[in-house]
DNA sequence: ACTTCTTTGAGACTCATTCTCAATAGTAAA
DNA sequence: TTTACTATTGAGAATGAGTCTCAAAGAAGT
């Protein structure tokens, strides 16, 4: 199923319906680099010439989120960053502090212990957020 | 140390003033139940007839937070949340996404597996956020 | 007490995000 | 293939946590 046909099925379960700026949207999250915010997104449209509001934005990055379209990151810097989930594995994020840098990674054990802590706890796992700031070694980072 | 003089301690490293309204803001962090907002904090403050301004607790959470006095939670509802970290081990959180409950875990494996893996990807770990989100047993909770 | 320099409080400001509402556009039924 | 009914959209106003400004108040050394 490719991205238009996931994109109608979860309107219609949702029962909205498709439009233009839904799917410009969603194909810029698909598509474009990685952990971009809504300002960068809807610029990127507009850049595009594609007619699209922040509300509608916005409004569309919410309809994503909740249908596991997309992933919200927080990165504590003050705005949301979105990621494509689609036939995209699980992962986490290490961030350099300096030159802001963001790696993918996913640790089975980890992954595993979490969840049987949390049900010690007396909880059942719906999401979680694990995020390594730090500093890379990258030569071209600022660091050096 | 005392909480008093570990905040005149850091202050005067800081080239700070020691200040009533600093004190208090400490205090209230201390004492409190855990996970106060910062308007949680001024609010008190202020019904125990504490002049303070809400300018003042941001600043005075900001050199807290800096010396690591205290810890900044970010628990993606878009306010932060602070705790005392003076005499209090490391611990990540767990969060019931219907009550808010909030559990505190720690376990060594995963964090040995974490600074191994940022190592790996060429990382110095400054800090981590994991944070997970659920659903808890409890029977208060509007989850039953 | 005097001087100097810092801190404080009130409210203006910022910035990401959400809301409002009139105009526009899907969509189902005729 | 037009009508009729709703949902969606865009522009800009509103929100809310947090930050900034600046005149008045307060610490600290002399």
């Amino acid at each position: 199923m490719n991205n238009t046909d996931i994109l109608k099925q979860i309107l219609h379960k949702e029962n909205l319906r498709y439009t233009q700026q839904r799917q410009e949207v969603w194909d810029e999250i698909c598509t474009s680099d990685k952990h971009q915010d809504a300002e960068n997104i809807y610029n990127s449209l507009r850049k595009r010439q594609i007619n699209v509001s922040r509300a509608t934005v916005y409004r569309t990055i919410h309809v994503l989120v909740k249908n596991n379209l997309v992933r919200r990151l927080n990165l504590d810097d003050g705005r949301s960053r979105f990621e494509n989930k689609i036939g995209i594995e699980h992962h986490d994020h290490i961030v350099c502090l300096n030159c802001k840098k963001i790696i993918e990674f996913m640790d089975e054990t980890i992954e595993k212990r979490q969840t049987r802590i949390a049900k010690e706890q007396g909880f059942e796992i719906v999401r979680h957020v694990h995020q390594l700031f730090g500093r890379c070694l990258d030569e071209k980072c600022p660091n050096k």
